[in-house]
DNA sequence: AGATATACCTTGACAGATGAAGTATATCGT
DNA sequence: ACGATATACTTCATCTGTCAAGGTATATCT
C-alpha cells in the first residue's frame, strides 16, 4: 500500500533539496534515487516533481541549467544555492520537531487523573 | 517558530482518532490535549478542527452526539466508531512507516560509488 | 457592565499534489 | 525497419486540507 499524498506532503522541497546538497541532479536521477533509498516504497509523481523544481526556483533555492548535450535526452540539471542550504536546515531540524511531536500525538495514554 | 501547516496537513485526523480511542471528546477538550502533549508547541486551528469533525463524521469514522447541560457552553461531543478504530490502526502504521522513509530521504548519503 | 474563557460553526481563498496529456531522444529485441 | 521501452521534461485543470476572518452563545470573574 502506498503512502497516502497528504502525509508527505510539504516534504517534497526538503527531499529534493537533501539530494542537491549532495551534488548537482536532475529531476529523473533524483527521482530514481528515491526509489532507491525507500526500497521501491515511494515515488514521487512528475508534475509533483516538477512542480517543485519551478517552485524551488522562484524562491531562490535552487538554479537551473541545461546539461550538455550527452546522450539520451536532454536534462535540466539544478543546483542549490546558499538560501537553499539554509532552507534545507530548517526544514530539517523542523522535520525532527515534527516527528517528535507526532510521536506524542498518535500514542495513547494512560487515563490517569493525576494531571 | 510555528510548525508549517503542510507538514503536519493530513495528520489532522489522525491525532483526533488517537484521542477518541481513549475516550469520547469535544472539539475544545481534544485541543487543549493537543497543546499539553506538545507543551504548548502545537495546537489546531479552529476551523482545521471543526472541518475535520465534519469529514470524518461523513467517512463514518466517527459519531457525534450534544452533551447533556452543564455548566458553560454546550458540547458536542464525538465517538469512534469501528471503522474509524480501523481507520486509525492504518494511519498509525502509515505514520511509522512514512517516519522510516523520511529518516531516510532527509540524510545526506556518502557519495560512494559502490552501488 | 465589560472582559475573559469556554464552545461551536461557516465561508471564501490559497497552495501543494496530481491525473492526463503532450514532446523528444536513444536503445533493445525481433 | 519497426515497435516497445527507458530516459527526460513540460503544462494545465482539478482536488483537497488548511486557515483567516467572521459570526453565535453561555458562564464566570472583577
Amino acid at each position: 500500500m502506498p503512502i497516502s499524498a497528504d502525509i508527505l506532503r510539504g516534504h517534497t522541497d526538503t527531499i529534493i533539496l537533501t539530494q542537491l546538497m549532495e551534488k548537482d541532479s536532475y529531476g529523473y536521477e533524483i527521482n530514481k534515487n528515491v526509489q532507491k533509498r525507500t526500497q521501491g516504497q515511494y515515488e514521487f509523481k512528475e508534475a509533483t516533481l516538477y512542480t517543485a523544481f519551478k517552485r524551488m526556483e522562484q524562491n531562490g533555492w535552487i538554479t537551473a541549467y541545461w546539461g550538455e548535450d550527452g546522450p539520451g535526452a536532454r536534462r535540466r540539471y539544478y543546483a542549490i544555492t546558499d538560501a537553499g542550504r539554509e532552507e534545507w536546515k530548517r526544514r530539517s531540524e523542523e522535520w525532527h520537531r515534527t516527528r517528535g511531536l507526532l510521536d506524542a500525538l498518535l500514542v495513547m495514554e494512560d487515563n490517569d487523573e493525576s494531571n
